[in-house]
DNA sequence: TCAAGGTTTTTTCTCGAGATTTATAGAAGA
DNA sequence: TCTTCTATAAATCTCGAGAAAAAACCTTGA
């Protein structure tokens, strides 16, 4: 009877076991900071805070082995991976190869449907962008993930499994920086005309401008973390 | 008393723990097709099999979860990632994209030792060529872990760890494929010819020829894997 | 003060049993 | 014969306790 409503966001699925729970809390948590970059996971103390038995949580840091934020040492446990500018450059322009490729696929192979698609997910995102500009945390979480959806969308017609869920991954370590540099200064660049570009480009079907201001876009996210002073990356190896 | 013999291959770290050699016995055997594509992963099983307990036995699934060799379905447990043509042209199409641009780069950036471990990398190889012809299967596999470090090589003066992660884990996928190839027509391309080719291009820092001769190399697998019956790709859903 | 060695504490790893869910087989009804 | 429902079997998920390893601490001697 009760047909399913589909999830507001696509990667947020409901938990089916516990494990995946706190792997999505987890996840989460790793990504916003709360446990910062170096941390010391320690199983025994973790337990309590996300209300599973050891050998669950210990479960869900091995699926978080999978999207790199977690980085375990046999016998030594697991730590939060640590992060660094050539870390980030790294990711950034591994992340520009994927996805500048998939969005030439998407360019050309996308549909009637991807096409309805990008506009609602541009539509959804220009609506959050409004609404950025009181420092209303509520509000930059929920840009942060229509953002995401967005690009997301952008190559959601590309055929290749792979590289999308390469660009996935990427995508989400790049969050964890990303959110470095909102702290040092919020919104610094008119970002909704870039998006509206890039847009506009998509739209068009015009591959070499779309792509030059993906490349353009992402690039410059890539300086404004250049810019943060380093103690932001000095690892914290202990606790 | 019995010192532990040094492991063959670089890759081939001694386990530290039971999860990690279950782990890298159960990929091995993945690979391999003891664990055909597609079959269920019930862990009373291979308990047994793998001489661990449950618990221990699910967290070297868990692992295998990040080479994207085992899918986990949550409260329907594990199964075997299933192999397709569409897959497999993928992953090759992927894995060009990636190795290519890392060529570029080694080549550009690889200095005096680089060089060297390439030679001897090369070397190796050649050497395991010559013993290909007796239908050895102990040689074949010998061969496999010769090439795999062969490319590998080629590759290694790339600053990028992101394009090795995730061209190591294609590798590793294309390696289900290559295996099945090699049982209609076993080595059917003079392979040898086409690393010496790529080996000279690469020494000679010549990126355009290096670039161009590994993707005919890669490509010329896709497409004898192509040449194979559909059976082979008949994911048998149950057990 | 520092270093080395040994002891205690903490943490990780491992296992099996119980609870929950899914899959299978059989029975009843159309 | 086929579907539907129920009962049984099987598998997964979850947990906490004990063994093993690593880290922290403390004592001793130069």
């Amino acid at each position: 009877m009760n047909e399913a409503v589909p999830p507001r966001t696509p990667e947020a699925v409901e938990p089916k076991t516990l494990v995946e729970g706190a792997y999505q809390r987890l996840r989460r948590d790793i990504i916003e900071g709360v446990h910062p970059p170096g941390e010391k996971l320690r199983v025994e103390h973790l337990k309590d805070r996300y209300e599973v038995g050891a050998g669950t949580l210990r479960e869900a840091l091995l699926l978080l082995v999978t999207d790199a934020l977690v980085v375990a040492q046999g016998q030594r446990g697991f730590r939060v991976s640590p992060i660094s500018i050539e870390d980030f450059e790294d990711i950034t322009r591994t992340r520009l190869l994927l996805e500048t490729e998939a969005l030439r696929q998407s360019l050309q192979l996308g549909g009637e449907d991807w096409e309805a698609a990008m506009v609602a997910a541009f539509h959804r995102l220009s609506r959050a962008e409004q609404k950025l500009g009181d420092n209303d945390s509520l509000a930059a979480e929920e840009w942060e993930r229509r953002n995401r959806a967005f690009h997301e969308a952008l190559i959601a017609a590309s055929p290749s499994r792979w590289i999308r869920h390469f660009q996935h991954i990427l995508y989400q370590q790049s969050e964890r920086y990303r959110r470095l540099s909102l702290f040092s200064h919020p919104i610094p660049r008119d970002i909704h005309a870039e998006h509206q570009a890039l847009f506009n480009a998509c739209l068009a079907r015009d591959t070499t401008r779309a792509t030059s201001i993906l490349t353009e876009h992402v690039l410059r996210t890539l300086d404004a973390v250049k810019l943060l002073p380093a103690e932001f990356f000095a690892g914290k190896r202990k606790s």
